[in-house]
DNA sequence: CGGCATCCTGCAGGATACTG
DNA sequence: CAGTATCCTGCAGGATGCCG
């Protein structure tokens, strides 16, 4: 499967592990993205059914992310490769839940 | 991670889950690669030490291409993962092991 | 058989400015 | 705040051809 590409993919649905999170949230829990980036991998994880996108009509406007069914499903594929990761590279262990 | 970018590495990957493959084999294992694509791919899998190469000094010349332990222990993600897309695709049941 | 060398193209990905 | 519009660049990825 290539659903997984995209540079900020993983990223983006791995922030969304921890809960729902807005547009600016979720710029800064994935260091190194920007505007641009952001808005089209949620366009595609949102159309692929992986999160869902909750707009409230606010002033100033927010808009809420979060995962799935189907993107929660993937929780024990990011587990996995987070043990794997780790097991061969022990680094970053200060991450997600 | 990014190592699991690359159109091919997953299918390479995975096709090597099943066992020792010649490039050839390789090539025909995974279809719609090309002979540079598949190059490419096993030189990097092969650099992360993911697979590992064992030229045999023969006339024609043969190469032959196994996962290594790092390599081996992406069997849990690439099962996930499979599980993954059989739950929320139901398509492609019929794959390796 | 296994794989570099070469040439080519599109689009992923980056920076920045603007708007409802 | 949450994006869209614009412009730009590099390199992933495809199609051969050639060689030890």
């Amino acid at each position: 499967m290539d659903l997984l590409s995209g540079k900020w993919t993983m990223s983006v649905i791995n922030a969304l592990m921890s809960g729902v999170l807005r547009f600016g949230e979720l710029e800064r829990a994935v260091p190194g993205i920007n505007t641009r980036m952001l808005a089209r991998t949620v366009k595609e994880l949102e159309e692929r059914k992986i999160i869902s996108r909750k707009p409230h009509p606010t002033v100033p406007p927010t808009v809420e992310y979060s995962l799935t069914e189907k993107g929660l499903a993937l929780k024990p594929v990011m587990q996995a490769l987070q043990a794997w990761a780790v097991a061969n590279y022990h680094r970053a262990q200060a991450e997600q839940s």
